[in-house]
DNA sequence: AAGAGCAACTCTCAAAAAGAGACCAACTTG
DNA sequence: CAAGTTGGTCTCTTTTTGAGAGTTGCTCTT
């Protein structure tokens, strides 16, 4: 019977690091395929220097649609990389802060924008270069 | 008139690091926006230790359709993370293989994926009692 | 007092992206 | 001669995302 690396053929697997791990229950999935997300990563930058609120965040990131907004913070909240406090103000406020998770999550995030920042030249040339070969 | 944070009203602009950038030019969002499609940053790391060949892949992912596997490997190849190398064999071998960017972006990857295991278990409670709550 | 505006959403509908799986041509192996 | 391998493409369906109107309650303007 054909194999894969080792692992009966119906089971689902992935490399991490050159070890195969089952996907049912590989952590590194669970957590990037939620933080990858288009406006994740950008909604916690939003958030590093201090609470924000709902309209607050939709002017500083005008491209997002309200409803992505409010879906995207819902869904860092539930990981835990947020809080939503409601405050019965008039109007009322909802103001969202990063908990520590979310403060921690910022420290593996920065080298990564800097590596952007740094590549992003290499990365446009290589794509003019592909984008002329192929046509 | 209305402005945010400073600038006219129609420009695009985000945040990052505390400091609001606008849209158009902004490297992270140029960056991150390709390398954080679900399969991209996995791929690399498939070809962490070594060039596969394509078949080679859909077996070590085998989530990933054809369509989508064929489809990220060509995004990774136009931005410059990898090559494609065609063997004329028989049958055919086309051979996938990390360019110097790619391997670059290993070394930011790999401590996104050592946070990734780390607080898996953190990211799974909070989204328990979040589940719990809310119902 | 009527109308406009803000806050934080939700809802609906359209467009884009992703997944499932059939099909393909050339060759090899049983 | 039938079946399998390789590296794809094509079509169809489902899921995600986006655009934007509608909502409730209160305040501020004219």
């Amino acid at each position: 019977m054909n194999k894969v690396a080792g692992k009966a053929q119906g089971e689902r697997v992935m490399v991490i690091d050159g070890r195969v791990l089952s996907m049912s229950d590989c952590p590194v999935r669970d957590v990037l395929d939620k933080i990858s997300g288009k406006w994740s990563s950008l909604m916690v930058f939003a958030l590093a220097d201090g609470p924000r609120r709902f309209s607050e965040l939709r002017r500083l990131i005008p491209d997002i649609s309200q409803r992505m907004l409010t879906q995207t913070l819902r869904d860092l909240q539930r990981d835990g990389y947020l809080t939503r406090t409601v405050y019965p103000t008039q109007p009322p406020s909802v103001e969202y802060r990063l908990t520590d998770l979310g403060r921690s999550f910022l420290t593996v995030l920065h080298p990564f924008v800097h590596w952007s920042a740094e590549n992003h030249a290499a990365i446009r040339a290589a794509r003019a270069a592909y984008d002329e070969e192929q046509g």
